[in-house]
DNA sequence: ATCATAACGCTTTTT
DNA sequence: GCGTTATGAT
């Protein structure tokens, strides 16, 4: 072929290819296309970057390097560049031959690791490449940090001494283990937390510095607390080690160590990753940028996707230098900008590009958008927390005409505001659920059933099996362990290696039956593995145990919810055996235990108000979202004001909340907040002063209230009604399910003066159906009702609030 | 071993 | 103000 014919080649493959992407604009086009070298894609809020990373894989595993490289095949004839011609002429979608000609060493889907931080990222990937590319696209690496490392780990960790079944400790494990480990070392908790402790050693892995390095620079400092520090992470890695346990920080931190210790580990993932994707690339701290160099360290094809913008998480270690520095980290990047947003409208993205100018340390960006303008944003400034909560509930109820509730939010900085919304949604009968607080796998019964799990996956699993070898009670108490403990150090074996052999020690005489009973329990369990399915082999766990029994034993509610719990725990063995019908294994359902976290999926699909912090909505998209709490000292936080780089982080975390909206958006503020049982008095939030007033559209206390509530009266007293409500509503079991199947909830309420409402009385309310009215008791120009309701029990609401939701029959 | 009382915290927390 | 946890008494 000559060389024009080769120009005219190149040219047609590449719009051949750019055909096939279309959809996408031209800056998203452009990140999938540029398949080779390090990219960086500065990807603003909602400019639709997961898009982006489905289509680059998709043109991988399609095209290969085809769009990006002036490579052409020899088999490439002069025919070929007219058809290819021809057909870009045509305007029919591309055939399989076209394709043929356009594709330049198709990639592997092994060959492409795709990384991001949470597993709900990770699942979103995992599915929507499935949809778009079938099955082949399960051989794709998609997945977290900590499971693609664990599954390097399972293959691997043997080198460095530890036993391929190795467990993971989580956060709640780790704290056991350094307060055991205070307590041995004659360490103060009160002038070193274990915490603390952990943070710190968490910074010393992030920095790869071993117990060893952090006591050679303790030892010369004079610094007695660094030295307590340092023997301290010595004497915690020493206790993991030995019972083969990886904290969060080791998973990485063993891989890291790995790929850079052994030359055939580090090559044969290198070769095996030849095109690398990471997301949320601001998250990412120095350890992970270690991985990614190391596994992107033959072909550096290597994308990172992020936004400075969004890095919220610097207080957990994460480093803004990642994004800011990947141009001097690797050689000849590239940066490619998507800035067009897609999800909400012009003034939502107004108020977040205001807010956010006002920081320094940034890449700079600026967002914009085709959608309408949309209204304006909703200032509401309330007299206290319950004023606001119930003026977040009518304005749901007001909006309600044209969104479902599934399609609000409510946003807060802490968990601890969450009370004051709830009780609110709870008295207007709103349906909600709160995403995050106690995970599933937090609770209680489901941590023993799972120290079960752990101690028959591995033996030498010290802690787990404290946690459960007298629960149930089998009369094993701390002095039997005591002595067990002392012989197991002694000859430097687990505890569990002792109580299997208890009779082989005189100083066990009295308890080695009970000690022996246990060690029966785990080893029939255990045997039972190799013959029987998983959720079989915890039928006959639970019943051996005798967990199960002492809970139906106690028959009181708080026990049948934990019966339910451990019976949910077989539905996620169940479900984990389905999902890996070739490889079902007790230490692959433990990782995924270990690792995983949402459970939000569970009722996704349940019309009900999402309440989360803000930290919790990265990555999510509301109709309508309220940022409730606006004030100073609560958002900006206490600790940020005076701390510039704190403060420029709480703004960007105000930016990412404002960029969850799509429609609507009402941020709100009180004037007294009871929090932590003091009352607060707050200014408003910078961050609201930051949006230009012409954006704002402010209600509440400012005018009037007799304004705000359709003509009549203003809003409950604070304090008096507050209190009253306090304890009324305590009924809802706590964490219970929202009600799935709520009626319907019409309109605003109606702006008619209180009707006189005595008891006997019978009421239709919207939610609860009907009821009596027990009792009515004045309450400044407000009345606190008490009514027995026929399918929700007795329930107490404020008339006025109640009213607008409820008819006098 | 089990219950009661005191004491302590208390941003955010993808893993 | 509230919920969890550590410690001590029975």
């Amino acid at each position: 072929m000559n060389q024009e014919y080769e120009t005219r080649y190149l040219k047609a493959r590449r719009a051949v290819i750019a055909q096939a992407f279309r959809d996408l604009n031209d800056s998203q086009q452009q990140a999938v296309l540029t398949t080779e070298g390090p990219l960086l894609l500065l990807a603003g809020a909602g400019s639709g970057k997961t898009t982006v990373l489905v289509h680059r894989i998709a043109n991988l595993m399609r095209y290969g390097s085809a769009s990006d490289s002036n490579e052409i095949p020899d088999y490439i004839t002069e025919q070929d560049v007219e058809t290819l011609e021809a057909f870009l002429q045509s305007g029919q979608p591309a055939t399989p031959d076209i394709d043929a000609l356009c594709t330049l060493h198709p990639v592997n889907p092994w060959n492409i690791i795709a990384i991001t931080f949470t597993n709900k990222a990770a699942n979103e990937l995992k599915n929507r490449l499935e949809r778009m590319l079938g099955t082949a696209a399960l051989d794709v690496w998609a997945m977290t940090f900590h499971s693609a490392c664990c599954r390097i780990l399972r293959r691997e960790i043997d080198r460095l001494g530890y036993d391929a079944r190795f467990t993971i400790y989580d956060t709640a494990d780790s704290e056991r283990v350094m307060k055991d480990v205070c307590r041995d070392l004659h360490i103060d908790e009160k002038t070193l937390a274990p915490r603390f402790i952990l943070n710190r050693i968490s910074k010393e892995k992030d920095l790869q510095r071993g117990p060893k390095e952090v006591a050679e620079s303790a030892a010369g400092s004079g610094d007695y607390r660094a030295e307590l520090i340092a023997k301290a992470y010595a004497e915690y890695q020493r206790r993991l080690r030995e019972a083969n346990a990886l904290d969060f920080d080791d998973i990485i931190l063993r891989t890291v160590e790995l790929l850079q210790q052994f030359d055939e580990v580090r090559e044969f993932y290198q070769r095996k990753f030849r095109y690398i994707l990471i997301d949320e690339y601001q998250d990412t701290n120095n350890l992970q940028y270690q991985l990614a160099a190391l596994l992107a360290g033959r072909w550096e094809n290597i994308c990172v996707v992020g936004d400075d913008d969004q890095s919220i998480y610097k207080f957990r270690g994460a480093t803004i230098d990642n994004i800011l520095n990947f141009e001097h980290q690797f050689q000849g990047a590239k940066v490619i900008r998507l800035e067009q947003n897609y999800r909400s409208t012009q003034a939502i993205l107004d108020a977040a590009n205001a807010v956010i100018r006002n920081n320094r340390a940034r890449k700079g960006k600026k967002l914009w958008t085709q959608n309408p303008a949309g209204e304006r944003i909703t200032v509401y400034e309330a007299m206290n927390e319950s004023a606001e909560a119930n003026f977040v509930a009518d304005r749901i109820f007001s909006l309600r005409k044209t969104a479902e509730y599934k399609d609000f939010a409510v946003l807060y900085r802490t968990n601890a505001q969450s009370n004051a919304i709830e009780r609110s949604f709870k008295a207007n009968g709103i349906p909600y659920r709160i995403i995050g607080g106690t995970r599933f796998y937090d609770r209680l019964e489901i941590k023993d059933m799972t120290a079960y799990l752990c101690l028959i996956n591995n033996r030498a699993d010290d802690l787990r099996l404290l946690r459960i070898i007298n629960n149930p009670a089998r009369g094993i108490g701390t002095k039997t362990l005591e002595m067990v403990q002392r012989l197991a150090s002694a000859r430097g074996v687990p505890l569990y290696e002792i109580i299997s052999h208890a009779g082989d020690y005189p100083a066990l005489e009295k308890s080695a039956g009970k000690l022996l009973g246990f060690s029966a329990i785990i080893e029939d369990c255990a045997a039972l593995l190799q013959t029987s399915r998983l959720p079989d082999f915890y039928d006959t766990l639970l019943i051996k145990s005798g967990y199960a029994a002492m809970l139906s034993q106690k028959g009181d509610i708080d026990s049948r919810t934990r019966l339910e719990n451990i019976q949910e725990l077989r539905s996620s063995l169940v479900g984990y055996e389905e999902n890996h019908p070739e490889d079902a294994s007790l230490a692959g359902f433990l990782e995924e235990v270990a690792l995983y976290t949402d459970i939000e999926q569970y009722d996704k699909d349940a019309d009900a108000v999402v309440m989360m912090t803000m930290h919790a909505a990265k990555g999510l998209e509301f109709p309508h979202v309220f940022l409730v709490g606006m004030e100073e000292g609560l958002f900006p936080s206490l600790r940020c004001i005076g701390e510039p780089d704190e403060m420029e982080e709480e703004r960007r975390l105000c930016y990412v909340a404002i960029t969850r909206a799509k429609q609507t958006l009402c941020l709100s503020f009180a004037d007294q907040r009871m929090l932590y049982g003091h009352t607060n008095t707050n200014r408003v939030s910078r961050f609201v002063e930051e949006i230009p007033p012409e954006l704002l559209d402010r209600q509440g206390m400012a005018m009037p209230s007799y304004m705000n509530y359709g003509g009549y009266g203003t809003s409950p007293r604070p304090g008096r009604t507050e209190n009253s409500s306090r304890q009324s509503w305590s009924e809802a079991p706590r964490q219970s399910a929202p009600r799935r199947t709520q009626p319907p909830i019409q309109s605003a309420k109606a702006a008619a003066p209180l009707p006189k409402l005595q008891p006997g009385m019978m009421v239709e309310h919207k939610s609860f159906g009907q009821g009596m009215v027990i009792s009515v008791l004045p309450m400044g120009n407000d009345a606190l009702l008490e009514i027995a309701f026929d399918r929700v029990g007795t329930k107490r609401l404020m008339a006025r609030t109640a009213m607008a939701h409820m008819s006098v029959l």
